[in-house]
DNA sequence: CGCGGAAGTTAGGGTTACCTAATATTTAAA
DNA sequence: TTTAAATATTAGGTAACCCTAACTTCCGCG
């Protein structure tokens, strides 16, 4: 584990601002929220990267926005939401999260394409609708990929994870998360059942970005450095440094 | 009942067009379908009061639609639409009914509130996702209102039926379907019991446009014709015409 | 320190979808 | 048949988002 924090802003109801954000909108402070991880400086080109937009579009939509006061701008120097846009992003976290689970909860989606559908609803579902997803999984506090999902109130756990790639030869480790970035490389992890709550055991790690050879539920395998590090562990204190 | 009749096209992959029609444009053709019961010619200001818009808003967008083919216009003559037109209004009419039987079938939600809810994720929803609700809650065949859901294969039951305020003092009749236009109302008619399945027995109309009186699962109430006539019936040939 | 490339912005357009005001067309009634 | 009311359309705007091209600002390296 490598640090921990925790974010609350009050989610619901939102003060005093006209509350019906736009699609465009909640996925720019979504993005933003996502590369500055709360409050950092984030740059207009990495958000326009992220969104697969033109940087141009970016400047200008970031100067409305802050008008709105959703984030605070300054020419040339990056931009950082503000408390109300903290917690707008953080809501159409909590309904992005809790759709993905419960499309798989629920419905039975396969994991790799949740998040394509959830992209879509979390613009069009109400808070009623996301709360009684919610209900009818029984709260869950995470996404199918392992990710935290806020809560009503606007908290969401933050502690960050050791990834695979980063974990020593002979250490045994439980998968908390990976990235939902891609389907394809879902559905891999998948079956090799690398998946949140998984145990697996480091047995050895080539050098110069070599493979990581490990065991997933008794099966052996081996994966390259790059898909390692898209998956986040905890270590177990109990399975530690077995003989090799 | 007064006549019947039946829609059939295919809904799915939809031929050679580019296929992602924008919200408004669904509502348009949704709007276009309901007023025109399937062919019937359609005036652009009974679209423009339908959706809320100014009626030179609906001359212009029904400019555009028909350039692309999914509708027929004639300038001062009203609308039409083209087979592809209709396929999409059905579809999207489809996923309208589906989430509507969903939310209240799965997610209990009350039946005056999942329209509202149905209206905005209609147009986010994947034709997967609302398949998989359809199979999670056994194909219904109508929506909570009683509404005919299409088939996956476009066709729906366009059967019409007497209302309440038509059927005659001493008939029996089961309703079938009610209006889902204001959720107002639809409370009401829950208060009373009305809704798809329940049996009615008509004792009797005061004349002059007077209430309806009527029993409901053994409960004697009345209503107005106003009311009345918003509540779709199937008489009942076995409780026909008992003495008063 | 200054200068070139990277990063970010403005300028100028385009599309969708809406509006109000002014105009045209149809239609029903005198 | 004429004509006014009802219906519908164009004309001219606005707002949200997006783009490409041209320009500006920043920053690190020599």
């Amino acid at each position: 584990m490598k640090g921990s924090k925790g974010a609350h802003l009050s989610l619901s109801d939102s003060s005093a601002e006209e509350g019906t954000l736009t699609g465009p909108v909640e996925d720019y402070l979504k993005a933003i929220y996502a590369l500055g991880r709360g409050s950092v400086s984030v740059a207009t080109n990495d958000i326009a990267q992220r969104l697969n937009l033109a940087p141009a579009s970016v400047s200008g939509m970031v100067r409305r926005l802050a008008g709105q006061g959703l984030l605070s701008y300054e020419r040339y120097r990056g931009v950082t939401l503000t408390d109300m846009g903290r917690r707008a992003a953080l809501r159409t976290l909590r309904r992005h999260r809790v759709i993905e689970a419960y499309l798989s909860g629920a419905l039975n989606y396969p994991w790799d394409r949740v998040h394509d559908e959830a992209e879509r609803l979390e613009h069009a579902a109400s808070d009623e609708l996301v709360d009684r997803m919610a209900a009818a999984i029984g709260e869950p506090l995470t996404d199918p990929h392992g990710a935290p999902i806020p809560s009503r109130e606007g908290d969401m756990d933050e502690t960050e994870y050791l990834s695979l790639a980063e974990l020593g030869a002979g250490y045994g480790a439980r998968v908390v998360r990976v990235s939902d970035a891609d389907p394809e490389m879902l559905r891999y992890l998948g079956e090799l059942e690398i998946m949140p709550g998984a145990e697996l055991v480091v047995i050895s790690k080539a050098p110069y970005e070599g493979p990581i050879t490990l065991t997933v539920s008794g099966t052996m395998l081996s994966i390259g450095p790059q898909l390692a590090s898209q998956v986040m562990v905890e270590t177990l204190n109990d399975i530690e440094a077995p003989a090799h």
